[in-house]
DNA sequence: TAGGTCATGAGGCACGTACCTCATCTATGG
DNA sequence: CCATAGATGAGGTACGTGCCTCATGACCTA
């Protein structure tokens, strides 16, 4: 008979009742010990199973007098989205704080791949439970995130995901359905059609090869009326985007939207601005950073898809609680929301 | 001198030893419990805000043997956003419930002020940390707010704010600005411009007078040659909203868009589909939920805003967290972003 | 001055887990 | 049949906080 009614969470006393076996044993279980038969750990794990255990974190890190050690590695480019992700991180920290979580960023030189490679095998397990990286599929970086895995440190990709290695976790968007979305909202924007130029960063970014899949796609659905011009590469430069933007307008006087699907939108703004035509084009950006607010008030930009920098940290916290306690297995997290911005609900 | 390097977080014993008072001195102080002279408490007080001492919840938590208790009230209604605000609280009972939270959900009967003050009136103490409401602006309802909070509840309010109360936190997006969200979408859609008509449940109630005093506001301003028809009260049902967009439809053959900004959203996606022109009409409407998400997949509804539930409801709990460790002043919390879905991106 | 009240200190136990030491038991090889 | 190694049990201490008891001292009042 148990507790009369109320239910106690369960504890590793009852497990160790539960298997038979000694609390010693349970602990050396739970904690990767050696020194327990096979046949043992196996009923302990069914105990485990059967009553439904999961480790107190809190009293967990309490015993442990340490905190849960969490490393950003974060591209130190010109890229404002960046600027952005690391500066959702810092706000985190405090309250992390406050939950025995202990955060920790690095940042690394964009774009270089060997740079964050060695970042990740500098890790010691001992000073870091889990890396969050934010990082393109180049064999390097790769077979860090193995080797880093195998070292006890879970890592998590964010932005970009890492498919093929032993990262337990991806956190973003879905950037297919991000380009799908801008279609759909630039189709409703030009019911007679027209002409649309869509500007890319790089296509060889799987992000942004996605968005324009899934802009191509939704456009040639629903919208055949709409002509599409580009893709044009601005490798997320503003000066670069600039010239691009300041070219298309000369080009097409009848240009009746823009869809910039990378960064530099500094230099479509100046662009739109510096031509008289702001206003009268439908312009789609993507990321909520000063440019684009600005260019949301002043009226170039119509509206911003954004990746929720603050929300995917959040995720990502809250991720690396639930691998420490876990375990095994991927962690489950709300997924990312596409953000949608006018200037009437900018934040 | 202090440890080498390496910084601690505070605990109660260095309070101690920096107001040079004893132990126990610290728990009655920070426990509210008699026994200690003014100028003592101060003394204590004044140490913890210099060494920046926070409770740890965990620890607290811990030693109490107790869980954080939560009780949400929420309205029991056949409105389908209210209960997917219950649902969204059920998907957080166990995750909380890992970080020694514990979530229970009384269902009163909707626009029933009598009935949420007695539940509020019901509360224990011992038996609930904080309550979080949902509730329109009726005195006996703040009457009991204010009672809540004097017996040492926190009062959170969701959806819509109770100002002028005890009540500790508000969470819930800016209706205002979802109006002029959704007043910018559809002038943008109908660059020709048109008639729009425009749904309300009733505007007596707080958020929807506030979207639609946000819509007209953007429309007035942005928008000119968009004439708006109505509003129109459905009272946010089915078949009454249902009657309303048909009879729509009939008088106006050139009607170009329709915003339904209270609820009722099963009766509009009938009458667009009985009609034969569902997807010829731009449609935008409020919340996320069954039959929005059908009028979406369809196409009959091109946009819903939503306030994101989900969000609401982990934002509250971590309020809940915050308050339970701070004790005075607000807790801060991220702020909710109103949600816009297309087909394109719907979660 | 005796008796009382109040402020404060000292210390212990508990919460659930981690980690340590030491003792006991079992199986295996020589 | 004993030495040895490995598996397991028993029990302790610690983490930071809450809550309890008991002792001590200061001050007030009759």
């Amino acid at each position: 008979m148990n507790e009369i009614g109320l239910r106690r969470r369960a504890t590793v006393h009852d497990v160790a009742r539960a298997a038979g076996v000694s609390l010693a044993t349970v602990d050396r279980v739970l904690n990767g010990r050696p020194g327990v038969r096979t046949a043992t750990a196996e009923k302990v794990e069914a105990a485990i199973a059967e009553i439904g255990f999961q480790r107190d974190l809190s009293a967990s890190l309490l015993a442990r007098a340490r905190d849960l050690k969490l490393t950003f590695v974060i591209p130190d480019s010109s890229n404002e989205f960046m600027a952005s992700l690391a500066d959702a991180v810092a706000r985190r920290i405090g309250p992390a704080l406050a939950d025995r979580m202990h955060i920790e960023t690095h940042r690394i030189r964009a774009l270089d791949a060997d740079a964050l490679a060695h970042s990740l095998d500098a890790l010691d397990a001992r000073q870091c439970d889990c890396a969050v990286i934010v990082a393109g599929e180049e064999p390097s970086v790769q077979a860090a995130v193995d080797s880093a895995t195998r070292r006890g440190i879970a890592v998590m990709t964010l932005v970009s995901d890492l498919p093929g290695t032993q990262r337990r976790h991806f956190i973003g968007i879905d950037n297919e359905a991000a380009g799908r979305t801008a279609a759909s909202l630039m189709g409703r924007f030009l019911p007679a059609g027209g002409k649309v130029a869509v500007i890319a960063g790089s296509l060889h970014l799987r992000d942004h090869a996605d968005r324009l899949a899934g802009f191509r796609a939704a456009l040639a659905a629903e919208f055949p009326a709409i002509e599409l011009i580009g893709p044009i590469e601005g490798h997320d430069e503003r000066s670069e985007t600039q010239a691009i933007v300041t070219d298309l307008l000369e080009r097409h006087g009848d240009l009746a939207g823009l869809y910039n699907l990378g960064a530099g939108n500094g230099g479509l703004v100046a662009a739109l601005e510096a031509s008289n035509r702001a206003g009268a084009i439908r312009v789609i950006a993507h990321e909520l950073t000063d440019p684009t607010r600005r260019g949301l008030r002043s009226g170039a930009i119509d509206v911003v898809l954004d990746q929720n920098p603050d929300g995917e940290i959040r995720e990502a916290i809250a991720a690396a609680r639930s691998l420490a306690l876990g375990g095994n297995g991927q962690a489950l997290t709300d997924p990312i929301e596409i953000g949608i911005f006018l200037r009437d609900n900018l934040r």
